[in-house]
DNA sequence: GATGAATGAGATTTCATTCAT
DNA sequence: AATGAATGAAATCTCATTCAT
């Protein structure tokens, strides 16, 4: 969430700085090792006195960020607000993430979310549908949200509309200015509040 | 779209399938070319016969699969019904595809979807995004859908909502027996149509 | 010896002929069965019923080529004539092949005269030194040459002259007219019977 | 020039000491990437450490050897005598790298020499013809070499009869003691400059 | 902590050769 | 005779990881 452009900071910050950058251009499996070190300008061999592997750096990378979207996530559950607003909040916090660190969001839309392997990703990443789906029961019990739709379905597909415009920002296929973001994160919201009909 | 399980067909074809299962399974980068032509039941060298490369493989899977996916969403737009049951159809399409070749599905969601480089894929994947955009522009104009709303951006957060169910059910993480297929078309083309606000 | 530039005769040939140009082009190693064939106008499998292998179309072309160029100097060897004119008429032979077909000369040079392996090409190429050198030791005899010379390290360092000279054109770093060829075969006799000496 | 039999020095020059070995044993493509790292007593993975490719280990090869030659030439070409002994110095060196490098000038010769593409190495060879020829030249405006010969042709030829013999000597087709190499020297100078004629 | 030379498992790709048709 | 799909041995090259310094 910091910055990536500049880089002071101590070395395992700087190789995992380096590696978002690195994994979100050439992708995983397209990333040297030699290329993270390169880039984070350090000797590549250092990089195995931080992480245990190259996969453990996307871990760590996975694990630091991802949590930190979820405890984001967590105070907006616990907020004393209705549903509708909270829902809300988390739009707001998906899709402003990526002008912060258009970097970050690569590597987890592309890399992180989608693979299978690591359970601990997985585990992560259903804490944060299951927070979701909790908000839209709470809505559905307030009578906010309709009780008639299935609230694990309704997380699955309020999700997969917000990622699929970060994704659109992360090809370069839609528009991502400050006012752009603010215009996703409204229609996003009334869609799936109000949907398309009249 | 064929039943991948069985195996007739010409060699050409036989490696397709394989690679489609093998890719499945093991994603692109985890998979050997050697494993897709043991699956296929042909020699390695064969692949090298009928492609250029691993990647053309790939290419030749997404682009062939897409192309029939594009078709049909093709003739939906072309047929003489009001927008939003065009668009429930789309989201039929996209979702029923899943029961009929799940590991079709996954290899396209996972390994094509988010991939980068080749401008082909995302020429091609444009052209989808576009009818479901036209679509939705075709129910505005006939006041079937809000015109408040970016018909483009419209088209990508639906995309995304049908794509992340597919995801979940690539990940085996939301149930898919026929029934709950059904369900999710039902859920998705509700919360894009209608809202989850009461 | 024949123009290979139109090609109708039997398969065999076209394919010796196709095979002469494609090694010239690529050399022997960078030389595909395949490119052959298909320079030959026939499926690539053919070559392998005339010939036992790739080495062995490569050992075809010189022994039938190689062994036209010894019976030419046989003849010269045989023929009643001053030694001296039957150096000349050698290096006349070996000269004037180029023009009738680089492409030929150019098999020879690089990829049959250096090959160690086939016992074959050593044995037939130390003939065509041992003519030479049976030419020189009859001018020595005769009281044309010089006695104080080994003829064997003559006979070496007359041919190294004129096949370096067949080198420059295969390389194209030497003029290669008609008027070159004649010159080139003058200045080579001169060298070699009178010296660069004045 | 150094002995290639002992190999103490860093592992650069150890592999680049047994690409020659291997090379001039089994022609450049018979020569296996691991075959030089065995030979060298290293990892082959080390040989991609300092060259870029098995292609760029021969180019090396070539570069740093010819250039060490083409110095040498240069320093006879250089020296304050006549032409006549400076053609000599120049078929002394030449001969004489045999003996301290028999596996060397069997790459130079048969690997080298012949290979067309790359422009680096033939842009260097053409460098040797040419103080060849420069000193032909000089040696014609002296007075002691005939002018009526092309002093470029000559040059070529003077070369190619060396080139020959030390063929002879790659080949084992000439003998090469101590003794040999002298007489073959004398005996080249002898021809080029005064001829066979008697 | 830091470096980068060294390792070697492993993957893709090539292509001569075979053989059913 | 002719074809070209099919085979599979073999070779180059990559790159994550280790480790001596």
């Amino acid at each position: 969430m910091t910055d990536r452009s500049i880089a002071p900071a101590d070395k395992r910050t700087r190789i995992l700085d380096a590696a978002i950058r690195v994994f979100a251009e050439h992708g995983y499996h397209g990333a040297r090792v030699g290329d993270i070190a390169e880039d984070a300008g350090v000797a590549h061999g250092l990089l195995y006195h931080y992480f245990a592997s190259k996969d453990d750096v996307l871990r760590t990378i996975f694990l630091e960020n991802w949590g930190a979207l979820i405890a984001r996530f967590r105070a907006v559950e616990a907020a004393d607000e209705p549903a509708p607003e909270k829902l809300e909040g988390i739009a707001k916090i998906l899709l402003r993430t990526w002008r912060n660190d258009p970097a970050l969001v690569t590597v987890m839309v592309r890399e992180v979310a989608r693979s299978q392997q690591l359970q601990d990703r997985v585990d992560e990443v259903r804490e944060a549908f299951a927070i979701v789906q909790r908000v839209i029961e709470e809505g559905q019990a307030a009578g906010d949200f309709r009780a008639d739709l299935d609230p694990r379905l309704a997380s699955w597909i309020f999700y997969g509309g917000l990622e699929e415009v970060l994704t659109g920002w992360v090809l370069g296929q839609l528009p991502d200015s400050e006012e752009d973001v603010g215009q996703a994160e409204r229609v996003a919201v009334e869609i799936v509040f109000r949907g398309l009909a009249v």
